[in-house]
Formats: structure tokens, C-alpha cells, sequence
RNA sequence: CGGGGCGUGGCGCAGCCUGGUUAGCGCGCUAGUCUGGGGGACUAGAGGUCCCGAGUUCGAAUCUCGGCGCCCCGACCA
């Protein structure tokens, strides 16, 4: 196949858009593959669109290899499935009525529908299956950014696993996460399976699939001895150990007038910083206030202690910290404090600084156990130089980009749903779930991310726009053209897919467009190699240069 | 939803503070000439609801008020 470059949609620009940040954002945008519509709304322009195909059909080809099922679901759903599973009231789910009047949403995954469907297999010689498609899936995201990277209109592959029991759930998982490892593998990109928070979608266990890249919104923390590797969110560090002052009989009360940051109130008491506790108080959806404490050099990961607390909580109020603790914030402390506890392990043993709960007055000595009962649980931010939980080894952190994320579900949505089957004994049993989702936009925006230069986009051979790049020079000499053609056809009878530059562009425009797009493979044909009878190579991610006869050019491919 | 920023031909920007002719520049686009291996030069052109609405004023891209849109940072997630 040859596409014809005067033919082609693909506006390419020379400058960086405005409102772009991110790389792939950047490059994608200048490269002519993708355009905005609105905010997280995109158009896939055509060569952008043969990107993402390509790794659509890496994916199809990995899921069918572990026994996957393609279908296909609709994008829209009755609101009744949804308000089943309980989550017709997510903030992020497109709600809409029909003509009639009846409520409709758009899919934002499509548990609800799958599950629906499952009510046809009744039988556990029907297990296990798995069922998966390619939908476009629609979420009111709160703030869309980063061009692909958070879209509210996106393309998911997402596969569903139908189990009789955890054993075969698990084996459904494992078969899904040796899949996802080849297809991140197979589309070129780096991506690192780490244990993660499960999130709206609910359930028992979760790898999250975070790919380092320039801009993300993700932190992966990795170990630089061993294979630790969690999301920022989950990750175990262990901080340093504080140096303590002399240990108190009891708490001593100091006066700390005006004092409310950490740093100023171990300067102050000529401590180490990680010798203070830090009071974090928490308001919870039903009311109740409660007093998270972290060490005085940490910061609270508010997902850890949402996991601790079993549900979402906001900070409390500066009129709620006063009625409670009858002190100011700054001066706040677990010491005499009524409500429930919930302290960082740090905090379990030696004594630290605490806020007096009076104002401008703060406690020295206190020990937990002692002075205090907390509920101990881990609820610190890891910070960078943490030591490895596993190993000891320092740990180093990356922004990443989530490119994939698989769940155990369990009953999650089977059970609201009555999705059951009976078993050999006849006896009726909730099917156990899985689910496994893949962005296909993101891989790409990813692949940009990791593979780029100052000129532009350097595409993984995998999911190249086209296999190859054939620039024709042909300013004065217009046979140039003619021998580009045969050249570009030669490659296409070989089964590559070839685009022909036949613009009348001048060579150094046309150089600068090739390096943009990142098609892996130039060949250049110019007045130079007219004569000789050769064509000039060149390799987009090295930048390697040859000058090859004609002729040889497709046995040169192949054998790269 | 909180904080910050922006909105002027397809793209990138100036002009606005201090209101006043025909709204300007670069890129791109059209036609032509020269040129021809890393975004070339010259000539002649086309292309604009200055985000929208209201107000102030003799007069608004410019000032005021309201609204909308977009981007970035935070609370959420493939």
C-alpha cells in the first residue's frame, strides 16, 4: 500500500500549540495525527487514527490469545443497570433521557452491560469465559488535560472474566496479566505492573500498569535494588529514623507562641523535624471528625487513610477543629483528644512533639500508648529516599501515565445484578468477575512519550503510522518523482506500508515533516541518487545514515 | 468544584494599561519568478463576528458588569 502524501489530511505545524503542555500533547498536535474539539475531545486525524488501530489490533490479538471473546456493547445504557450496581449517582457518569423521557447513561465501563448478558449462561460447564470489546466509553471528567492522556470521550479495550471460583478467577487474572505485558512489550512501550488502589470500579485486588514517561498524573515509586514497584498512593517507604531528645517522664508542656509550621517549631525546640507529629483532622461523610497523625516531616497520602477509615472524608473545618480539640490549627494533638485516633506507624514507638490543643502551646514527650491510644496504620506519603520495604534499597520516583489497570471484582457487580450460575451439585452460585481495562489513546501518548526528540515523534515499528517514509526530492528534476514511485511500490509489493512524499515541498521541510511524523524507516530520493542508482536510508530512532543501490532497498528492511 | 492564566484570520503572537483613521506581525494559504539534500528569496493577493451579551462614551479589540470557552495547579482515573 502506498499512500500519497498530497493526499493525505495531515496537517502538520510548525509551532508548539498554545495550550499544550505535555510532550505527547505537543507532538501528537504538531504531527497532524490528533485535533481538539473541545475540552477532552478529540479527533483522531487519519494517521493518527492508523496509530491507534495498530495498537488496537496488538491488543485483539494478545486478548484472543489467552481465549478472549471480542463483542461489541453499546455506548449507551439504561440507567436502571446502573442504578442496580449503585453507581448511577457517580458525578462522572453522562446521564441523559430519551425522547420519552427515560433515563439513559453513557457507559463509562461496561460491567452493568456485560453482567446483563451474563444471565444467558446458567451453567458452570459455561465457565470460564471471557468476554471483551473495543467501545468508545464517556466520563464527565472533572478536568480533562494532557491531550490523550485524560479524555472524557476515550476508546477502552475492556475485557470481562466470568469465574465459578477464586481459583479460576485467579488464573482468569494471570492469564490477563501475562497478555498485558505482551502488548505493552509488543507496542514498545516500558510499562511496570505495581499493586494499586481499586478505585470506583471496587473490588479485591488490582495492577495498575504505570509507564514512566515525562508527564502523567501517576508516581511510580521503584526500588533500586530490587523489583519493588508500587504507585505513589500504595507505596510502603520507610522514612529515616528520627534523632529523639532525652525521653520524659510525662509530657511537658512548652509554650510555642505563634508558631504553626513544622520546620519553625523544630527550630524553634532545637529538634529534628522527624522527632514532631503532625495532627491532620478529618471530617467523614457521616460527621464524624477524626484525628489522623503523621509524623511531623511527612505528608498524609489522603488515599491510604481513605482505606484506613473504610470511606471518603474531607478536612475538617477551622470551626469544627475549634469546637472539637478548643484550639486553633497548629497547636493540635492527639493528648486529651476524645474522637478516634488513626496514627501513622511511624508514630508507634518513641516520643514525639505533639500540638497541645491550646494555642501556642505544644507538648513535649508524648509516647503513644502512653499518653495516647491510636489506631496505627499506614496513612504517610512515601517520599523519595525512602528505603525499599522488601529490601532496604533506596526508592526513586517516576511520573508516570496509567496505561492499563486490571481488577479482581469478585461479586462486585454479579451479585447486585443476580448473575448466577449452578454448580455440579445444582446448587446456584454468584459468578466471580474480573475486569481488565487498556487504553489504547494512552499506549500511543505514551509511546510518544518515550520516544522522541527534539525533531519529533520516533515511533515504535509496531505502531508506526507506516512502515516506511518515502521523500521524494524531485525540485528540478521531475524524473526524481518517477523513481520515488517505483521505489515507494517496490516496498508496498514486499507488503510494507509506504507513504510518498510527492509534495513539491523543498527538502528541508520535507526532512523536518518526516522527523515530526517518527515513521521509522526514510528513504530518500533526490538528484544525488538519481544517476547511481541509489536511494539514501536513514533510521528515525538512531539517526543512522546509508546509501544503498535501488534495488536492495527491501531486502534492507527486512533484514533491520 | 477551589486557585491561577488565557480568548485578536488556519497556527503562533503584538496592540489593550493611557478608548480615536484602513486592526498589525511571523508562519501557513493562492498566483508568479528565481531557487532546489535540513522549514530559501522576491512580487502580487485571499482570508477577521477582535469569544458572546449588556453598559459607559460622540466613538470600544481597548473601560465596566455579566456570561461562555480553553489551558495549567489541586480534589478523581484507561
Amino acid at each position: 500500500m502506498v499512500r500519497r502524501q498530497t493526499e493525505l489530511f495531515l496537517p502538520t505545524l510548525r509551532d508548539d500549540p498554545a495550550d499544550a503542555d505535555a510532550t505527547s500533547h505537543k507532538l501528537l498536535v504538531r504531527a497532524g495525527m490528533i485535533r481538539q474539539v473541545s475540552a477532552g475531545l478529540w479527533s483522531y486525524l487519519p494517521a493518527g487514527w492508523r496509530v491507534h488501530e495498530k495498537v488496537v489490533q496488538i491488543i485483539r490479538e494478545e486478548m484472543d490469545a489467552i481465549g478472549g471473546q471480542e463483542m461489541s456493547m453499546p455506548v449507551i445504557a439504561p440507567a436502571e443497570l446502573w442504578e442496580k450496581t449503585g453507581r448511577y449517582s457517580l458525578p462522572e457518569l453522562f446521564k441523559f433521557p430519551d425522547r420519552a423521557g427515560r433515563p439513559f447513561v453513557l457507559s463509562m465501563t461496561h460491567e452493568e452491560t456485560v453482567t446483563f448478558h451474563f444471565s444467558e449462561l446458567g451453567s458452570y460447564r459455561d465457565l470460564p469465559k471471557t468476554l471483551y470489546h473495543f467501545q468508545t466509553k464517556g466520563r464527565d471528567e472533572p478536568r480533562p488535560r494532557g491531550g490523550l492522556l485524560r479524555m472524557r470521550e476515550f476508546v477502552m479495550k475492556d475485557a470481562y472474566s466470568f469465574d465459578r471460583d477464586e481459583a479460576g478467577l485467579d488464573v482468569s487474572f494471570q492469564k490477563h496479566a501475562g497478555a498485558y505485558g505482551r502488548i505493552f512489550e509488543r507496542c514498545g512501550i516500558e510499562a511496570v505492573a505495581v499493586q494499586a488502589e481499586p478505585g470506583m470500579m471496587g473490588g479485591s485486588e488490582s495492577i495498575d500498569y504505570l509507564a514512566p514517561s515525562g508527564s502523567g498524573e501517576n508516581t511510580l515509586v521503584t526500588c533500586e535494588n530490587c523489583d519493588y514497584a508500587a504507585d505513589l498512593e500504595v507505596a510502603r517507604g520507610v522514612p529515616r529514623a528520627p534523632t529523639f531528645p532525652g525521653p520524659l517522664e510525662s509530657p511537658a508542656e512548652v509554650a510555642t507562641p505563634g508558631v504553626t509550621t513544622i520546620d519553625a517549631l523544630a527550630e524553634l525546640l532545637g529538634i529534628d523535624p522527624a522527632a514532631t507529629s503532625k495532627a491532620m483532622p478529618v471530617t467523614m461523610e457521616d460527621g464524624r471528625l477524626i484525628l489522623g497523625l503523621i509524623r511531623g516531616d511527612d505528608r498524609l497520602e489522603e488515599a491510604k487513610l481513605a482505606a484506613a477509615l473504610g470511606g471518603a472524608f474531607r478536612p475538617a473545618t477551622e470551626a469544627e477543629i475549634r469546637v472539637a480539640f478548643g484550639a486553633d490549627p497548629g497547636s493540635l494533638g492527639p493528648v486529651g483528644f476524645k474522637g478516634e485516633i488513626v496514627a501513622d506507624e511511624t508514630l508507634r514507638d518513641g516520643q514525639f512533639v505533639a500540638g497541645a490543643n491550646r494555642t501556642g502551646w505544644h507538648l513535649q514527650g508524648v509516647e503513644h500508648g502512653r499518653d495516647f491510644t491510636a489506631r496505627l496504620a499506614d496513612i504517610r506519603q512515601s517520599i523519595e529516599g525512602d528505603s525499599c520495604p522488601n529490601c532496604g534499597g533506596r526508592l526513586t520516583f517516576q511520573t508516570a501515565i496509567e496505561v492499563g489497570h486490571i481488577f479482581k471484582l469478585g461479586t462486585r457487580y454479579s451479585a447486585p445484578l443476580d448473575a448466577t450460575f449452578l454448580d455440579d451439585d445444582g446448587v446456584e452460585q454468584t459468578v466471580l468477575m474480573g475486569c481488565y481495562g487498556i487504553g489504547p489513546g494512552r499506549i500511543m501518548a505514551t509511546a510518544v512519550e518515550q520516544r522522541h526528540d527534539e525533531h519529533g515523534i520516533s515511533w515504535p515499528r509496531s505502531i508506526a503510522p507506516y512502515d516506511a517514509h518515502v521523500l521524494s526530492l524531485h525540485g528540478t528534476a521531475p524524473d526524481v518523482l518517477h523513481v520515488a514511485v517505483e521505489v515507494a511500490e517496490l516496498l508496498a509489493a514486499g507488503g510494507l506500508e509506504v507513504l510518498l512524499d510527492d509534495r513539491a515541498q523543498r527538502p528541508g521541510e520535507k526532512f523536518a515533516d518526516a522527523d515530526l511524523l517518527g515513521v521509522p524507516i526514510r528513504i530518500t530520493v533526490g538528484k544525488k541518487t538519481l544517476d547511481d542508482g541509489a536511494v539514501d536510508v536513514r533510521i528515525r530512532a538512531t539517526g543512522a545514515d546509508d546509501r544503498i543501490p535501488r534495488e536492495t532497498v527491501r531486502t534492507w528492511i527486512e533484514e533491520l
